[in-house]
DNA sequence: TCTTGACTTAAAGTCGACTCAAACTGATAA
DNA sequence: TTATCAGTTTGAGTCGACTTTAAGTCAAGA
């Protein structure tokens, strides 16, 4: 598959797949002889999976480190640890989230009674 | 009440706090006679809801256009359009912070499968 | 009176995360 | 054969949202 292909597939641009690709988030895409890169099936899950995070709002720094310990085994708690960590900031924001909808949804049906009396 | 103290309440430094007014996130706050703020209730109001939203992710243009708005009588339907718009968008975060939190758990699940079974 | 500390402004600097530009190669279609 | 297109690299530029800096004012305490 190329960078084209990819970058379609999964709505990322090319540039970002390279730039992602040049600081450590997609580790091991393949490439043909002349140098032109041939994601395999695993570079392309790598890409699902940080294209996922990083949509959750995942930082760029956790995710690095995490596919940097993915080279290595008997990195598994560390590995974990990072998941862990970042899957609470998730839900840290996933509160505040919730509490900011409900405050505008407060703010939103005053406004329908407003222009509802007049 | 000063800059320093509102700072102190709402956990927001007084350079963030100066930087909001100036561009229209903090409408009419008051000044002593020598040029230092005082804010009042009013002005406390609007800093707790803009942390509120900045703090959930909304961004600063859709808030300043709000605030806008805000000082002209009429503008109901328009202040409830952006309100409703942005409830959207927080709701999208919510969907995708949702799917991934999952997806996190399931991987963190199976991280701890194999670090029992050692 | 001197110093400390909180306040003031406007402009420049920083940071994370892209995004674009320049200068190149190599394959294919008119 | 020319031109078009997709790809390559590296470094610089951009954007949103602050954050720091420079250069000052003012009031209170030692």
């Amino acid at each position: 598959m190329t960078i084209g292909e990819v970058s379609e597939k999964y709505g990322i641009t090319t540039d970002t797949l390279r730039y992602y690709e040049r600081i450590g988030l997609i580790p091991n895409v393949p490439r043909k002889k002349n140098g032109i890169r041939d994601y395999d099936e695993q570079a392309c899950k790598w890409v699902h999976f940080i294209k996922c995070m990083r949509h959750a709002g995942v930082q760029i720094e956790p995710l690095t480190e995490y596919v940097a310990l993915m080279q290595h085994e008997g990195t598994e708690e560390r590995r974990m640890n990072i998941l862990i960590e970042q899957k609470n900031k998730l839900l840290n924001k996933m509160e505040s989230l919730q509490a900011t909808i409900e405050r505008l949804n407060r703010k939103i049906e005053g406004y329908c009674h407003k222009l509802e009396s007049k």
